[in-house]
DNA sequence: GAAAACTGATTAACATGTTAAGAGAAAAAT
DNA sequence: ATTTTTCTCTTAACATGTTAATCAGTTTTC
């Protein structure tokens, strides 16, 4: 018994395993784990693989929306766009409209990268969907859906 | 209708939405958001706060250990001791047993920057809980340690 | 007990996260 | 219309993530 009387709390300290930052963090690790060997071998980065998937869902997008559905800081984005851009992945644009704006689109390559390694990205999916059952795999996201003060 | 009828495939692309991996994260950047907050108040960082917290839980541990438990890579580990070290939060000694291992104990300041900041803590949990309901709370984290290939 | 294999921590190098500040363009205010 | 404000993107600086290489200490092998 090493606290003494007046460091007695209402409430114990949560444990680590029970504490909503630290299990995500330790969930998105595991799952994320087999994704990054496939990466590995595709030659892009998680966030790189990020920004290729959002622009192929969402068609061309300035650079704060990218930003906004990529959970990147815009000066991340802009370092990971020049990178895709010199890799030929990713094509930028001034915007007509708005000359601050800069428009991200996948490129060809960019798409024949995405579909080159999405039946192996499908697997890994499936698995954890496997792994949890389709009813809890759905449960689990939609308990993350609402943690979210999207918008 | 851009696509040919030879990039058919038998899955569609997952929603990013309905992607673990982006949802994990989407769901950990809202949970950390007000957290972040408190965490520059008290001006350590988010692993600063996870190394503190580890090291109260489970008394000292040398460095695989504690890089295991905080989810840390070795490197990072390495230099964000350093840092604590540097701050008086943290106690660094050579193992008497084995002269490789570098054992990690928190000290008295670090003890109590983290009661310092508990209760704080203790109400941002709290509101993540009151708003999905105790019992969807718990379900969660059932879930995401599932998904934990630990030991 | 010396060589080889292994282990724990660190350093190095580069990509990203994070905050603050800056440059250029558009919108609002007067 | 000019000034001011706001917005978008970028750069800068430092902390961390990530992989590979290094170094000292330990264990194994012979």
């Amino acid at each position: 018994m090493t606290d003494s009387p007046s460091s007695t709390r209402t409430t114990p300290m949560r444990r680590t395993s029970r504490s909503l930052p630290i299990a995500l963090l330790r969930a998105r690790e595991s799952v994320m784990a087999p994704i990054r060997e496939m990466l590995a071998d595709a030659g892009v980065t998680e966030q790189q693989w990020r920004v290729l998937r959002v622009l192929e869902e969402a068609g061309p997008l300035d650079g704060t929306e990218a930003a906004r559905r990529t959970c990147l800081l815009p000066p991340s984005l802009t370092r990971i766009a020049q990178t895709l851009e010199a890799k030929g992945l990713v094509e930028r644009a001034v915007s007509e409209r708005d000359r601050r704006r800069q428009v991200f689109s996948i490129s060809a390559s960019g798409k024949a990268l995405l579909a080159a390694y999405f039946d192996q990205a499908s697997e890994i999916a499936k698995g954890f969907e496997k792994h949890l059952g389709k009813e809890r795999f759905n449960q689990l996201l939609d308990l993350l859906g609402e943690l979210q003060d999207d918008e």
